[in-house]
DNA sequence: GTGAAAGCGCTAACAA
DNA sequence: TTGTTAGCGCTTTCAC
C-alpha cells in the first residue's frame, strides 16, 4: 500500500501538502499543487491508513451497532436502516455485534469498540440493569439506546430513541375492541424484557376503558435460560396452546412483537383455531415480512427507517460533541391493518341469540 | 483513557515489559513482574489501543462481512453466524456492509476496509463480474466468496464457499416428482443472480430424467432496475399471476429462495389457488421463519452455521498466510419436508379416470 | 503557499 | 529478565 510520503515523493511536495489535499483544504494550496497531488493520489490509488489517522486525531469513522440477533428480522432491518444512515449521512461504517441480550457480551462490545477507537454506538438491549451502559458512557462512548425510554428518570447519560410504546399497546386494544373483541390477551416471553411494560400499560388502559365486561390479561410464555431472539416463533407456536387453554379462552391477542405473532398463528392453526375466525391476533413491529403471512398480519409498525436516522445522528452528534446532553425521542406508532384480525366468534352467535 | 505508559509507570515496568504482558510471552517475564504488570492494568481499565497496534503491526483483528441486505432474514441468519463464528473463534469483530447487489457500494466498501486495515472479508455477491474482486484481491484482501461456485475456472484468488446448487435444484424437482408432480416450474427474478444457473441446472436434470411427460419451465420475474432483496416477497406475490396464466399451469413450483416462496404463496392464495392443495411450492434457503408459513414452507436448506464457519476460517486464514492458496468448498444441502407440498390435483382426478 | 518535525500508542529488535 | 528506542502513517503546529 502507498503511504503519504509516496504521494509527496511523485507529486513533488511535502507530505504536509498531501495531508492538506487529503482533508480538502483548498485554502491552503495553490490550485495547481492540488491537481497536481490529486494526480499523484489517483496514479497510485492512495488511500490514507485511518489507524494512523486515528492514532493522531483519536477518532474513527465507524459506528458500533448492538441487536440482540440479526436472525430476527426486526434487527435486520434496523441494521439495515442504521447502516444506510450512516454511510450516506456521515461515511461511517458500521461494527455489528449480536448481543443476545446478555450483559457480559454487551460489556465485552462495549469495551472492544472502546479499544477499536469507537466513539459512538446505538444498542438495543432489554436489560433492566443499564449500569454497564453508564460504565460505557464514563469511558469516552456516546450511547444511543433504542426502544427503551428513559422515563424511570435516572439516566441522563444516554440518548433513548423509543417508539411510544404505551400507544402502541392501546392501538392493537383498539383496533381489537373495534371489532367487537372483548376477552383480549397480550402474550409476552417470559422474563427480562423491559418496553414491554409501557405496551402492556397502554393495552390494558384501552382496555380497562370499557368496563368490567372487557377483560386483559397477560401471558408469558415459558423460556429457558438461554432463551433468545430466534426462538421468538417456537415460543409463539408453543404459546397458543397456553391461549388455547384458556377458559373462557381470549378472542383477540396482541403479541409484544411480530415474530411472536407468526409462530402463534401457526400454532394456533395447528390446534384447528383458524386466524382471524376464531381468534384475531395483532402483532407489533411491522415487519415487512408480516404482510405475507397467512392470512396478513395486522401489527403496530414503529417507524423504523426515522429511528434509524435519529439514533445515527444522535450517536455521531454526541460523539463529535461530548458536551451535547442527553436527550429522548419519542416515535409515533401506527397500526397497519391486515387479515389477522376480524370479528370475534361469539359476536356473531350473539348477534343471533342475545 | 490510560496507555501503556500508565500502566508501565504504575507497575515500575518499561512499556515493553507491559506489551509482553499484553501479547502473553510469559515466557519473557518473571511471575512477579507479571503478575505486578497485570494489576496495574486491572487498576487503570487499560485496553490497549488498536490503531496503534495496528499501525505498527499491520493488521486489526476486524473482519468485513458484505451482504445484498440484512433485511433479508437470509443475510440476517448468515451475518449472525458469521459474527458468531468470527467472534468465538478468532476474537474478530465484525464490519458490516449491506451491497443492494450493487457494484460501486461493493468497490466502495473494499476501499474502506482496506483503509481501516481490515485485511479479511467474506462477500455474498451474484454479480457477474469478478473482477472488483479481484481487484480488491491484489490489493491485499483475503476475499472468501459466497454461494457463487468458481467452476467458471478463472479465478483462484478468491475463495468459494457454497451449497450444491446443482444439487439443490435436483433435490427440489425429486421431492415435488416423488409427490406425483409433472409439470414444474421453477422461479427466479430477473436480471443479473447467478448461483441460480446451477439451480435450474439440476432442477432441469431431475424432470428431463423422466421423460417428455415432464416439463420444467424457468419463470423470471420482472424487476425494475433499483430491484433490491427487501422486495423478493413483494416479487413472489406479483410472480403468483404469472404463475396462474400459465397454460397449462404448472401444479409444482420451486423458488430460487425461500422469501421469494413465501411471496408466492401468500399471492397464490390471493388468487384463491390453495398450497398445496391447488399448486405446491419449495423454497430454496431453510430460513427458520419458513417453519412459520402457513402451510409450513418445504425448504432446500443450506448448512449456514457450517458455511460461515469455513469462510471465517478461511478468510482470517488467508488473511494471516496470504501465500495459502484459495480454495473451493462444496456443501450439501438437506430438502426440509413440510405442507407446502402435496400430490398435485390432476394426479388425484387421474387417479380416477385413468 | 509550502515544508520540517514532533508525536499519537503501540511492538519488537536490540542492549544491557 | 528487563529497558531503550526506532519507527508504523498520519496530522498539525510553527517556521520559512
Amino acid at each position: 500500500m502507498a503511504t503519504i510520503h509516496d504521494v509527496a515523493a511523485l507529486a513533488g511536495v511535502s507530505t504536509s501538502s498531501v495531508s492538506n489535499v487529503l482533508n480538502g483544504r483548498t485554502e491552503k494550496l495553490s490550485a495547481a499543487t492540488y491537481s497536481r497531488v490529486e494526480e499523484a493520489i489517483r496514479k497510485l490509488a492512495f488511500r490514507p491508513n485511518r489507524a494512523a489517522r486515528q492514532l493522531k486525531t483519536g477518532h474513527t469513522p465507524m459506528l458500533g451497532l448492538l441487536v440482540p440477533s440479526t436472525a430476527n428480522p426486526m434487527y435486520g432491518q434496523l441494521a439495515l436502516n442504521v447502516e444506510a444512515a450512516a454511510q450516506s449521512r456521515f461515511n461511517y461504517r458500521l461494527l455489528l455485534g449480536n448481543t443476545h441480550r446478555d450483559k457480559q457480551q454487551e460489556a465485552r462490545m462495549f469495551e472492544d469498540l472502546l479499544s477499536f477507537g469507537v466513539r459512538a454506538v446505538i444498542i438495543v438491549s432489554s436489560l433492566n440493569d443499564e449500569r454497564h451502559l453508564e460504565d460505557a458512557v464514563a469511558r469516552g462512548l456516546a450511547v444511543v439506546s433504542y426502544d427503551r425510554s428513559a422515563n424511570d428518570g435516572s439516566h441522563s447519560l444516554v440518548d433513548h430513541v423509543s417508539a411510544d410504546n404505551y400507544q402502541a399497546g392501546y392501538l392493537a386494544a383498539d383496533h381489537l375492541i373495534a371489532y367487537g373483541h372483548r376477552r383480549l390477551a397480550f402474550l409476552v416471553p417470559g422474563g427480562k424484557t423491559l418496553s414491554r411494560g409501557e405496551k402492556i400499560d397502554g393495552f390494558r388502559e384501552r382496555v380497562s376503558r370499557e368496563g368490567p365486561r372487557y377483560s386483559a390479561s397477560v401471558v408469558e410464555g415459558r423460556v429457558s435460560e438461554a432463551f433468545g431472539d430466534s426462538e421468538l416463533p417456537d415460543l409463539g407456536f408453543a404459546m397458543a396452546s397456553q391461549v388455547a387453554a384458556m377458559r373462557p379462552m381470549p378472542t383477540g391477542i396482541v403479541t409484544v412483537n411480530d415474530m411472536l405473532a407468526i409462530g402463534l398463528m401457526s400454532g394456533l392453526q395447528q390446534l384447528n383455531l383458524r386466524v382471524p375466525d376464531d381468534i384475531s391476533v395483532v402483532g407489533m413491529d411491522g415487519l415487512s415480512v408480516a404482510a405475507f403471512t397467512n392470512p396478513g398480519l395486522t401489527s403496530v409498525a414503529m417507524p423504523l427507517t426515522e429511528m434509524a436516522g435519529t439514533m445515527v445522528e444522535r450517536a455521531i452528534a454526541r460523539s463529535t460533541q461530548p458536551d451535547l446532553p442527553a436527550a429522548d425521542f419519542l416515535f409515533q406508532p401506527a397500526l397497519i391493518a391486515r387479515q389477522s384480525v376480524a370479528k370475534p366468534p361469539r359476536a356473531k352467535k350473539a348477534a343471533s341469540s342475545t
